[in-house]
DNA sequence: GGGGGAACTTAGCAGCAATTAT
DNA sequence: ATAATTGCTGCTAAGTTCCCCC
């Protein structure tokens, strides 16, 4: 085991890192916060009626609507029956629900047969227009409901096969280079230079970042000069030796007046754009998927530009070069239109592997990674992973208990790489973190996860802020984010991380008889499938789960629930660690809104005094009369509403406040079993559009149809 | 085991589109 | 009608995991 410690030593070097985001704000909230969090974390819910499904079982079919005429050869129907033993409020709300809209449409359909409108005057929309633009929205909404294919009711292939037929058009590649025009010059040391199209472009590059911070960089600057050159001329690169000396004024001042032209486009300029943008994803952005057209999540091949990795890339500024077709490996059925190569080339390859399931790849020359073209999480291929995630991390629920106590007893193992082990798990569980793989040097930002967190990355206090044996935690992880906590742990993990510490330099490893191949070997041995990932995924998604539980009452009004909602998502984006800068904005808008509450506020006010004189002069004047009597409801719907404005407005307001730096979205698209809110979206009566937008509906789809209220993760 | 490549998921942000305020 | 604000989408970098080979 003592290659570790070589390693080790070599990393002492990059100990120079200095947390770069959020410096100023953090240490006391966010600290303060993922504690009060990471406690929560650990409390299960308390209702143990949680049914485990077995794998062969998982494809029920819920709805028993007939299907369209899509059904697949292979594929055989499942059981139709939807188990029609609970739920039957909510159920016939749903299908309720659906009828009604069916029949709202069907008067639509019939009512512009009938063509009783008038045509269209231009500048006001009458009611029956917007009726009528309503009617179109759900009849298209149906429709597509229509054409969904319903993967979730077919039976599974065979291990491995992703696919059985797959037809596609290829990548689309972005446009050529546009030669500057004769006016716009490109000065070394105060001459005109003419540069050859190659340097050119990339100089072209450059000029388009000048009002980034990250162009006066030194490592930028540093990268891109060397890259540059190396795409000049002979001549040119002779001449051309200090950046300094380069001046691209004239070409960023072109590009600046592009873009500024561009955001002036009259509407008929915008709409050629928009339809050539369409014909673009008409044309590349679908396949054919087994019989089933299927969206591309990105059919455009990256175009060249400088490379702008996250945090202190070591990269950062390097030349990502232009993708040829012959660069570019065709994946598809054997038996398909196979895509033409553009016009005088050809494709490094074409291959016909039903095992993967991307549609064409190329490698990139920062990394040398491969980059793929793949479907969008609306397709089965990744709806179907996406669902098994969300089975494995519930199966961990099953075990989390006794693989908890394991790993306790772990702790005090004389062996050192089964505590060691045992203490990152117990960071990984209780605390999400990432896996954390070792990363060359050199080639990307210093960023870590659980299993390569150095001795420099974590303190220990016996005594902080009131408790015993905090571990405090400052690195950067994933995307150089910042990940600042800290943590009161158990006193057998606090004693083993003194020990791992002892004799040890700050670069190095604080667990040097592990990495994350050794943890997942581990895990798989508890679980099938189980892997250090998952323990975040059942983490978030647990959480949701009891936060929801205990935040959220049936009786609350709309908005209140969906701030219940978004504070329970809020919970497992701070255990997550998933920030975001705060918007640029968002001290103006705060404000805003206040003001806006402000202004409510006193007309509630205002309201609240002519009701009460309202209410006067009904009673001196005598209950009859019927038309003081209507003024008097009439003022109090006033007040109701106002109070409920202002209600919404505060709400919104600290929603919003809370929001300042956590971003929701992550978690919400690739952490939380989207069944646990499609089920709180029945129980609590919230429509699905107030949680989902429309493309985590689609993504969601599969959850969406098959959740019952009952739904327990 | 460990090094390395392949495949696939997870992540934040820029810019644009949609919506709301003025 | 226009401006401000918000919400989404597209983009692509940065992770994890799996698997093969030595």
């Amino acid at each position: 085991m003592g290659e570790k410690d070589t390693k080790g030593e070599v990393k002492v070097k990059h100990k120079a890192n200095k947390l770069k985001r959020l410096n100023d704000h953090e240490s006391t909230d966010a600290g303060g916060d993922t504690i009060r969090n990471g406690k929560s974390v650990k409390r299960e819910p308390e209702d143990e009626d949680f049914t485990a499904k077995k794998k062969g079982l998982k494809r029920k079919r819920i709805k028993d609507e007939p299907q369209e005429g899509s059904s697949q050869s292979t594929a055989t129907p499942t059981s139709k029956k939807k188990s029609k033993d609970h739920g039957r409020g909510d159920e016939s709300d749903g299908e309720a629900e659906k009828k009604k809209a069916k029949k709202r449409t069907k008067k639509a359909v019939k009512k512009e047969e009938g063509g009783d409108h008038p045509v269209s005057k231009k500048p006001k929309k009458t009611k029956d227009e917007v009726d009528e633009a309503r009617q179109l929205k759900i009849k298209k909404k149906e429709d597509e409901e229509k054409s969904r294919w319903r993967w979730w009711e077919e039976e599974k292939y065979e291990d491995g096969v992703k696919w059985k037929f797959l037809e596609h058009k290829g990548p689309n590649f972005p446009p050529e280079y546009q030669p500057l025009p004769d006016n716009v010059h490109f000065y070394y040391a105060g001459k005109k230079v003419k540069l050859s199209l190659e340097a050119e472009e990339v100089a072209m590059f450059f000029a388009q970042m000048l009002d980034h911070e990250y162009t006066t960089k030194k490592a930028f600057r540093e990268n891109f000069f060397n890259d540059w050159r190396k795409e000049m001329s002979e001549s040119e690169r002779l001449l051309i030796q200090d950046l300094d000396k380069c001046n691209f004024g004239e070409i960023h001042a072109m590009h600046k007046a592009k873009v500024e032209a561009r955001k002036n486009f009259t509407k008929e300029e915008k709409l050629a754009l928009k339809e050539a943008n369409q014909k673009i994803v008409d044309e590349y952005g679908f396949c054919l998927l087994d019989k089933h057209k299927e969206r591309i999540g990105n059919f455009k091949i990256e175009p060249p530009g400088l490379f702008r990795g996250r945090g202190e890339h070591p990269k950062m500024g390097m030349l990502k070069k232009r993708i040829q077709p012959e660069g570019v490996i065709i994946n598809c059925s054997r038996e398909s239109h196979v895509p033409l190569p553009p016009a005088g080339h050809r494709w490094k390859e074409v291959r016909h592997d039903n095992t993967v399931t991307w549609l064409a790849s190329w490698t990139e020359n920062i990394q040398g990674s491969i980059k793929y073209i793949m479907l969008n999480a609306n397709s089965k291929l990744k709806g179907e992973k996406d669902w098994e995630k969300y089975e494995i991390a519930r199966k961990l629920k099953t075990c989390v208990d006794s693989i908890r106590s394991q790993y306790m007893l772990d702790l005090k193992s004389r062996e050192m790489r089964t505590r060691q082990r045992a203490v990152a798990l117990y960071f990984i569980d209780k605390l999400a973190l990432r896996a954390g793989n070792e990363k060359e040097e050199g080639e990307s930002a210093d960023t870590v996860g659980c299993c390569s967190l150095r001795v420099e990355h974590i303190t220990l206090h016996k005594q902080l802020e009131g408790n015993d044996c905090v571990v405090e935690f400052d690195f950067l992880g994933k995307d150089s984010i910042r990940y600042y906590n800290k943590v009161p742990v158990i006193s057998k993990v606090f004693k083993s991380l003194s020990l791992f510490l002892e004799n040890k330099q700050p670069g190095d490893d604080l667990f040097d008889r592990l990495n994350v191949t050794k943890l997942n070997k581990h895990l798989c041995t508890l679980m099938p499938g189980l892997t250090a990932k998952v323990f975040r995924t059942y983490n978030a998604s647990i959480t949701l789960q009891q936060q929801l539980k205990e935040l959220t009452n049936k009786s609350d009004n709309e908005p209140e629930k969906l701030l219940s909602y978004n504070r329970a998502n809020r919970a497992v984006a701070i255990l997550c660690n998933h920030q975001r800068a705060p918007p640029k904005t968002f001290d103006q808008s705060m404000a805003n809104l206040q003001a806006k509450i402000d202004a409510r506020k006193e007309q509630l006010s205002l309201a609240k005094t002519e009701l009460k004189q309202a209410k006067k002069e009904a009673k001196t004047k005598g209950s009859s009369d019927a038309k003081l009597q209507t003024l008097v409801e009439r003022k109090k719907s006033t007040v109701k509403r106002c109070e409920e404005m202002v209600l919404k407005m505060e709400v919104q307001a600290t929603d919003r406040e809370e929001n300042k730096q956590i971003a929701l979205g992550t978690s919400k698209l690739n952490y939380l079993d989207p069944r646990i809110s499609v089920a709180w979206s029945k129980n609590m009566e919230v429509p699905i559009e107030k949680i989902y937008n429309k493309s985590l509906r689609d993504k969601f789809a599969w959850a969406i149809d098959m959740t019952e209220a009952d739904f327990v993760f």
